[in-house]
DNA sequence: GTTATCTGACAATACATATTGTCAATTCTG
DNA sequence: CAGAATTGACAATATGTATTGTCAGATAAC
């Protein structure tokens, strides 16, 4: 019953099939257009042209230019984090290999997609209350992939140095990655790679020993 | 007979004078205003009322909001740096003890400095490439404070390295800054200054190991 | 006290862009 | 084909703020 009650095909799509595909088309031309002049340069109309829609369709997906960038980003990065999983899965039960894993998978992923890159690291800061939630989250998530948090949950102090540790770690990678994206990689990709992990092993060793209540 | 030339004397002070003092109370104003509603949401207008002045006297001294926002954090920023380099240099020559000394200096002021710190930390980000190209000089300084570099200049390769490394440091300490101040500083100093200080002994040290080529 | 300089309040202008609305042309359904 | 849904181009409106301009009143110099 339910289902008969479909809209009207245009070109063979359902209307929330054409709607979710212009959806994806205003996101993936915000992508582009955030990587040539940036969130803050990007206009509505610039970004409707790029996708070939007009105002109409942008509010017909968006309520505003914020909820763009945040589609954007969460699309971005909702690959990006799946891929390094995988790639972290893939390398098998020693936290060294794994974190190599998705570290090279996170840099050559954006070597190869600089735009995208720059949505990522650069245009998601201080946008506003709104969108730096939803980037704290995303970085979140970013470190568990990288060192993947202990399974008894922690209490109070520990858990604050804990984290702590894991946004620092996170921290010096973005930075890292910021720099290497901004002067067009001058290094190879397992070069920067070795240089994160430095940074990332601290993160990891120190929480280990912070779990040992102070053991040398 | 240059000197003779002086101008007219309001409430005592010189007309140079008076254009200084005033420059300066924007420029506080404009940090108080900033720490509020932060640099997007701060208008002329707003940082005028805040300064007990008018618009007129923003042109008088700042060519646009942007302006202004780069000599708000150089203030900020020269204040900091300053007294960091002092601390390190009051704590003599072992790196260890100069890096804790500039660290617990850094995490102090924040705490005692909530606006300030928001602009050196969060509102700085992502405005213009003239703004950004200000926070990386900054943060530069900032990362030679922490691990000084070493006399010789380097070449292609290694001064990449370790730059990233300088790099990646900076984004771990800024980060974690970043944190503890926007939960309202969880941490006793000590501990966060601790926490930080682990990632630039990283840098400290994978810098060293790089300068013995390759030696274990 | 008179005049030139400076100041503060506020009006006038300029401008850019988000957001909504109109309407004719196009594409489908029956 | 006729009529309705859908689309695209573009106009109209709304809004917010930077920036410049005006002018009366305050302040200092002589």
């Amino acid at each position: 019953m339910a289902s008969s009650r479909k809209a009207r095909l245009y070109g063979g799509m359902d209307a929330e099939e054409r709607r979710a595909e212009r959806r994806l088309k205003l996101i993936d031309a915000a992508i582009e257009v955030y990587g040539e002049v940036g969130y803050r340069g990007a206009t509505v109309k610039a970004i409707c042209e790029a996708a070939e829609l007009t105002e109409r369709y942008f509010y017909e997906s968006f309520a505003n230019s914020e909820a763009l960038l945040i589609a954007a980003y969460n699309h971005v990065v909702g690959h990006l984090h799946e891929e390094m999983t995988a790639a972290a899965v893939a390398a098998g039960d020693d936290a060294e290999m794994r974190l190599r894993a998705a570290l090279t998978l996170y840099f050559t992923r954006l070597k190869e997609h600089p735009k995208p890159a720059r949505v990522f690291l650069l245009e998601i800061s201080g946008i506003s209350p709104a969108v730096d939630a939803v980037k704290l989250d995303a970085l979140r998530v970013f470190g568990d992939i990288l060192v993947p948090p202990t399974s008894e949950p922690k209490q109070g102090e520990k858990a604050g140095a804990a984290t702590l540790l894991s946004i620092g770690m996170v921290g010096a990678v973005i930075s890292i990655a910021l720099r290497w994206v901004s002067k067009q990689y001058p290094q190879a990709v397992e070069d920067v790679v070795a240089i994160a992990a430095g940074f990332c092993r601290v993160a990891l060793t120190e929480a280990d020993r912070r779990r040992g209540l102070h053991l040398p």
